[in-house]
DNA sequence: TGGGACATGTAAACCGTTACATGATTGA
DNA sequence: TCAATCATGTAACGGTTTACATGTCCCA
């Protein structure tokens, strides 16, 4: 797919766990075209429009399987800025501090409704491939349980973050 | 403090939400120095340890202030490996697959119980500063309940991390 | 004809990680 | 005396973000 492609799936089917801006992927696509690892043709050659649309290599399949193969042993760390200030939280007003954290409980909820939309539509595709023949339905269909559950951490991640926020206003509001 | 006590206190503190390397803290302090937002001295200018204890400037405290006057106003993005992994694993051995969130279900469940365990000392510093009379006391106290709420989001978080983590290995074993 | 989506890039700055490097203190 | 912990730093690399920059296509 072209860069713009990628970004924009991303943006609807991947945001629950990664996300990167188009000067990232464009960056990157280019560098591993010149690792080997992709191969890339201008499409439109005629039109103005200069669309690099990009397929993996075999040698770049087997970087994927190397790293696939190799298991995760470390846990990630989180990096939750609103923990941080919170953490300093204090001395500071507390309607500031409630305000803050009713923008994002806003922000939160949103992320969630976009998800569940999202879960709907994994949904909806299943009972699709369940009652096409194919082996190209075959092959999205044992996909889709693993896209379900990274989804599924989403939701339940944001479930959690509305659930916490809400605690913590309640907190928040006692001590002001 | 000096950087290896801020090291350490972050590394038993905060480390449900933040954390860096010795390395970034060193350098960090050093460029904060630079910028005047925070002075060091050299103890033990007898000895041969040349420990840096640094303390923050007006103008610091001052930085801290705008910054947390400045609102949170976006959502913070996760990025987990785990999750990238899991959304391309159709293809794997089920076992590869099960092995790695077993070892991914052991890390998190002993943060847990790492948290666990820091929340019970918060309790405890609770309980010792309510019989306890001094301002000195009371400045600590009115830290707690923010120091807990996000030590309440991270043993949460290490919660759902584990029902997440069981569920999806329910969904592997049963492909498998 | 104007605005929004499509489409692609570069440059600089910044942040974070890994590796390299050194030495002192303390207690078993 | 040896290992663990205390203690501090630099360098290189790589990943991420922000800002700058340009132009097309399509529809209302």
């Amino acid at each position: 797919m072209t860069g713009y492609e990628l970004k924009s799936i991303m943006d609807e089917s991947t945001m629950h766990f990664w996300h990167a801006y188009h000067s990232q992927i464009y960056t990157t696509l280019r560098k591993l075209e010149e690792d080997g690892l992709l191969i890339s043709d201008l499409e439109d050659e005629d039109g103005k429009l200069n669309r690099r649309r990009y397929s993996i290599t075999e040698t770049g399949r087997g970087e994927i399987r190397a790293w696939l193969n190799k298991p995760l042993t470390e846990m990630v760390t989180i990096k939750e800025e609103l923990l941080v200030r919170l953490f300093f939280s204090a001395d500071r007003d507390s309607s500031a501090v409630i305000d803050e954290l009713r923008f994002q409980r806003q922000l939160h909820q949103r992320k969630l409704e976009d998800y569940l939309a999202l879960a709907a539509g994994h949904m909806v595709g299943q009972l699709i491939n369940e009652n096409t023949e194919g082996d190209e339905s075959a092959e999205i269909m044992s996909h889709i349980p693993f896209w379900t559950a990274t989804l599924r951490f989403g939701i339940e991640y944001e479930q959690l973050y509305l659930s916490w926020l809400d605690e913590t206003l309640a907190m928040v509001e006692s001590l002001g």
